[in-house]
DNA sequence: AATGAATGAGAGTTCATTCAT
DNA sequence: AATGAATGAACTCTCATTCAT
């Protein structure tokens, strides 16, 4: 027993490193990230920190994983339904809707990707996941009728990510939800109930 | 004639600070901007630099104008043909493609708002500018047949917005060329010529 | 006529700004003068002010003789009547009370005076005469009868240097006026009538 | 024997700096002190002075406590004795004798007490707790017997905080030593015998 | 006689990283 | 596994001084 514990708070303790650094990212961009800020949050030394990530760099690498596996999630359409495709898209929506710390460490992670060879090989590898994800459901949805059929191609794809991207950056300005529902509608999947709290725009 | 000497003005060489501060935020981004490196990029002491810009937040406002009036030139659609949406379309992401530091400095300002009052302010200012234009396009094209009358609305104008500014970030992944394709068809207006460099994806 | 006037304007100058350096170093210490301050306040650019005086030093001796004028003239004992080592006293007193200034430059030129040798000379000259002054009323002060002859001495003439310096410090704490009354108790010179505005300690 | 170790603990690195600063604004004024110099001093890094004095003016509080102390220590008459006044002036003028650092900084104090103001409180205190010790020890003196009654006074003891303070400084100039002898001969202790080094003059 | 523009040298401060314990 | 102490390198910003005009 007191073995699970002690591995479970290593672990744990990497993780809530992770996790304060990746607040940190979403609150003050990594042009405002601290290592002794993060440290400190977690309520450890600067040194106990590098214990168990050697460099900065390491830790943001531990963001990485972690903002990844926090958007894959969604990706993976869960539920079963015949209108998934509508499911799919309210879903992402409401993810950085809730928490918009992930849109603001996405945005984040965009940016530096351009700087930085290796992220820019994870970003463009869950860019292609999520752009098959979208494409497959597209595809069933037409094959099942609820969709017309010229709606299935890449090119139906690649704007809705795109428009999915526009819309989950911390932007100051936009109109995120009018733009969720004009792609419903031309997607023809527009009809059905929305959550009350999303009413607001 | 007598305009033409090499002598640097003083606007010039605010300029010519601003203009290297905005290539260094489009490359290394907020994060990595250096004074030092900026007034070496324009020949001169860090010192002078601080002559012109007491400081490095001063220097960002210069380049956040820049930026502003940058993209703004293109806001507003020139040409007065009766295909001017198409047109502005094009213009906008031939903007970001000829010059993809625009996008990255866009991008870096976005985040940024979230942290700077001021800059949220601007940025407001500039969707809101920029909804209308689009808005005050489709209205157009409507009226002169161009368009289905059910398209003018705030929604179209607001996922027109939202897939250009998800297109125009220097993202890896995605397929900008793709969504604008689609973009056009769902407008119906995608049958004109579009330039031959713009043709890869 | 013009003549005159232009070589007024540059004496003018000169001295306007050892007057402006002059409250600078009163009001902020050599710690806080700023050349370019003091050319701001004169009104003129900081190069003028290399002009006139070609290093920061050459102010500051501008500064130290025009302290030593505005002391010394207080220092030589105007006034003919049997009480002038009285009259002298209190005319010390009240300069530092009604200017301020002059005391916190004197004590900042003291204490520069340590690490200054040419400054040292200056002020040990000053000393040097303001001592004997003193003694030299003190003298008179015995010769006419107003005062115990065991009171000619260097040592009183020292002890009211001293007292005078350290009264003419703008320290916070000290009770100038009470250790002035003593003096001239202790000196049997105490009668005659004080400044009504002095009343206050 | 385990106390002699020559490791340095937290308090000794502290009380180290500390004094490295007195060191130096006694030699170079305030307007010398430069936070590299004094780190160097003690041979440490710059980092590692900031590990212990956040700022610039943390460090110079320090030194405020250190001179104030060394002070202090001194204003508490010791020894019981019945020409305790004596001993006590004489105490006073030997430390600033010995350790010229200390009447250098006090000066420095002095100047800067006019710019800020919880230095000012700081010494205004000071000269307060020196007043009232002044003040006791010549109530003392007095009722036995060894000084005039017409003595006891807050007149006196202002002077002789004057004198002290007069004398304290390190004038280029002033007599210090004759105006101490004239000091005790008004106050009537003048008679016992002195250090023998101190008679020069 | 006066100035705008420019600069070298250096100031205080910050930060990721290291190391002995 | 964790920490206090220490550091090198770099950062933004300042200031007296210079120079062409």
């Amino acid at each position: 027993m007191s073995t699970m514990r002690t591995v479970q708070t290593r672990a744990d303790r990497r993780s809530a490193l992770v996790l304060a650094a990746y607040r940190h990212i979403a609150a003050r961009g990594f042009e405002g990230l601290r290592t002794r800020e993060v440290a400190a949050e977690v309520g450890v030394n600067i040194a106990t920190l590098h214990y168990y990530f050697p460099t900065k760099e390491k830790l943001i690498e531990g963001v990485v994983e972690h903002a990844m596996r926090r958007f894959q999630s969604t990706l993976e359409p869960h539920g079963t339904s015949a209108d998934q495709l509508r499911n799919y898209l309210r879903a992402v929506r409401r993810l950085v809707q809730d928490e918009p710390e992930l849109g603001a460490v996405m945005g984040e992670l965009m940016l530096r990707s351009s700087r930085d060879p290796t992220l820019a090989g994870t970003m463009e590898q869950m860019y292609e996941v999520w752009h098959r994800t979208v494409r497959g459901l597209l595809k069933r949805a037409v094959k099942e009728g609820h969709m017309r059929p010229d709606a299935d191609s890449d090119e139906v794809a690649a704007i809705i990510v795109a428009t999915l991207t526009g819309v989950s950056l911390p932007s100051a300005g936009g109109r995120p939800d009018l733009a969720m529902r004009q792609l419903e509608r031309w997607l023809g999947i527009g009809a059905a109930p929305r959550r009350p709290s999303q009413a607001t725009d």
